[in-house]
DNA sequence: TGGGGCAGAGATATCTTGCG
DNA sequence: CGCAAGATATCTCTGCCCCA
């Protein structure tokens, strides 16, 4: 079965307190650093091996989960001179759908909301959250919400319920065809980005071609959630007292960005 | 060596609303 | 109309790292 319905975390980063590994026995297997991500999320046990590289952003070691080479990573990052930065976790896309497709396989599906809660227990927090949703078959393109946009017959309100002014907006595309569009900075805590992925999808080595071609529109919609955002996401996340976050989710996004027609 | 990115915290810019 | 408050959005700063 689907998923009820079509909002998913299409990519997340946790951020575990470093002090966490003083709570552990040591192990011969591996670093504390990745015990303390493991006791969260079972990482070994799920893919029983794993590679070390070098970590990114201001981390020097990483040890990496699922395919390696070809995506489909989670990593665990750390800096011992930089303890302060915690331990990253981080999940790309694909590596978050590999982490819940392997989970799903020894019976435990992964319930992200009590991940979330106990994350947040041991004062830690999620520094980045991208909410997405597909559109796929509602009758319009995202040029024609680019469109509908330039001519005002359509405004995105904010949190405020003001309307988003368009030098906000950045779009990306052919002349006559816009195929994305960014809504806010792409440095800024949060962030929209809309565009079609049937253009995307319809290529050679695109992983959903068929679906891409079958359909008659697909619009994705993704919201890139950073720092304090993302912090105070995950806490409230955490505080949500039923297991079905989604909805919640969804909200989020329609806050911050809804999209209303011009009323006359 | 410069570019790019992240953490956390703080500073600045910008926009809207309410009030006199 | 002008101005201040409130709320954001965006940028700056220090550290730290990898990679080209």
């Amino acid at each position: 079965m689907e998923t009820m319905n079509n909002i998913k975390i299409d990519q997340l980063r946790i951020n575990i307190p470093y002090d966490e590994i003083y709570q552990l026995e040591d192990s011969q297997d591996l670093p504390k650093e990745v015990l303390v991500a493991d006791n969260l999320l079972h990482l070994a046990w799920l893919f029983k091996s794993n590679t070390v590289s070098h970590g990114h952003n201001g981390n020097t070691s990483s040890y990496n989960f699922g395919s390696g080479e070809q995506g489909g990573n989670i990593s665990v990052m750390w800096n011992e001179s930089r303890k302060d930065m915690g331990i990253l976790v981080d999940f790309t896309a694909t590596g978050k759908a590999l982490y819940e497709s392997l989970a799903e396989l020894h019976g435990i599906p992964v319930n992200w909301k009590k991940i979330i809660e106990e994350l947040y227990e041991k004062m830690g927090h999620i520094s980045r959250l991208d909410i997405a949703t597909d559109l796929i078959n509602y009758g319009f393109s995202v040029n024609e919400i680019i469109q509908r946009l330039k001519n005002e017959e359509s405004f995105f309100l904010n949190t405020q319920g003001n309307k988003i002014s368009s030098n906000r907006f950045k779009i990306i595309g052919n002349y006559e065809e816009a195929q994305t569009l960014y809504v806010g900075s792409r440095k800024s805590d949060a962030f929209l980005r809309i565009y079609d992925k049937k253009v995307e999808q319809d290529r050679a080595d695109g992983l959903y071609r068929n679906l891409a071609r079958s359909c008659n529109d697909w619009v994705r919609v993704e919201a890139e959630f950073k720092h304090r955002l993302a912090k105070d996401l995950g806490r409230y996340i955490a505080t949500l007292t039923i297991d079905n976050i989604y909805p919640y989710l969804l909200g989020c996004v329609l806050e911050r960005w809804s999209l209303v027609d011009k009323e006359e």
